[in-house]
DNA sequence: AAGTCGTGGGT
DNA sequence: TACCCAAGACT
């Protein structure tokens, strides 16, 4: 838990009460306004939990749900997938960016197709062993897939933890072992419950408390919440700055790398070099991200001078 | 362990 | 308009 501040009033309900009433509200909440969508309806696998966690890595639900869909209907079981050469799974994977989730997903069905016969492991250190699955989406798929009782920890749960129980404007920048603690404690103990507990507190953070402008008046635990009890009590604690280092595109080797293999995305058949030339003016820059997508594996070199994707 | 890795929408 | 932000993982 983000340090409990010293300016949050300590005459409210006793530190267990006031963890069950979190999860109780937030369930209850997210019983009646959970959205609907579509890797949360019933009959969803373990492969599509999976899939839609690994999508959701930094990029928002608008932008993954139409290539979710496509993407399970095209390979409904890990093994469809790892049949597929991995530039399949690249294109498919569209503009969602970070393309090496794609890469690492067609790694991943291979991977499940060879040390576990085809079907997602439920176990956390398994999960956890499979590329692109690290301790979020382990633990989200373990939960969420298998209604196991683990702390699901994402940017969401995390601000919403530390405002609700510690205080706090803002939690640290990235996921610690203390925020797994912190979460765990506010879980009920029966593994299901704590499942859709985990998923209440993810979704009011998506929806409710947000980062800029969170909507307090609109929170199921807005008479709850250690922050909102810290700014009654008119000791407020500002919302700080950016949670984390800004980070810069314009220029970057990332968006020539975006340009590049937005070239060969789009083209049915190897390109020559001239065809990335015209993308990017500088020569030095162009060529290491070029070098930077081979060593990837994002891109290859089927003929010498032309690219195409794996 | 701080840097790197896309892309687009909201404010 | 710039800047912030988004269900992180990996090195």
């Amino acid at each position: 838990m983000p340090r409990r501040s010293a300016t949050v009033p300590t005459d409210g309900p006793s530190a267990p009460d006031h963890r069950h009433l979190l999860a109780g509200l937030a369930t209850d909440w997210f019983a009646a306004h959970a959205r609907d969508l579509p890797w949360r309806r019933p009959g969803t696998t373990a492969w599509g939990v999976l899939v839609s966690e690994v999508m959701l890595q930094q990029t928002p639900v608008s932008r993954v749900t139409p290539v979710w869909l496509d993407w399970v209907a095209r390979w409904p079981t890990p093994a469809d997938l790892a049949a597929e050469q991995s530039g399949e799974a690249i294109r498919a994977w569209g503009r969602l960016g970070y393309p090496r989730r794609a890469l690492r997903l067609h790694a991943c069905a291979v991977a499940v197709g060879e040390r576990h016969g085809g079907e997602i492991p439920d176990d956390l250190d398994q999960l956890l062993a499979l590329p692109g699955v690290g301790t979020y989406t382990a633990r989200a798929v373990a939960a969420f897939a298998f209604r196991q009782r683990h702390p699901v920890v994402d940017t969401n749960v995390r601000r919403l933890v530390a405002r609700a129980a510690g205080g706090l404007a803002d939690a640290g920048p990235a996921t610690t072992a203390a925020d797994l603690v912190a979460t765990e404690a506010l879980l009920p103990a029966d593994p299901a419950a704590a499942a859709v507990a985990s998923a209440a507190f993810m979704e009011l953070g998506a929806v409710r408390c947000v980062a800029r402008t969170p909507l307090c008046l609109q929170c199921p635990l807005v008479s709850v919440c250690a922050w909102r009890r810290a700014s009654d009590a008119g000791v407020a604690v500002a919302l700080s700055g950016p949670s984390r280092k800004p980070q810069r595109y314009a220029g970057t080797d990332r968006q020539v790398r975006g340009l590049l293999l937005g070239v060969v995305r789009g083209a049915d058949v190897a390109v020559p070099r001239a065809a990335l030339d015209v993308v990017w003016a500088d020569d030095v820059q162009r060529d290491r991200a070029l070098a930077s997508l081979l060593a990837d594996g994002l891109l290859t070199e089927p003929v010498r001078g032309y690219f195409a994707l794996p």
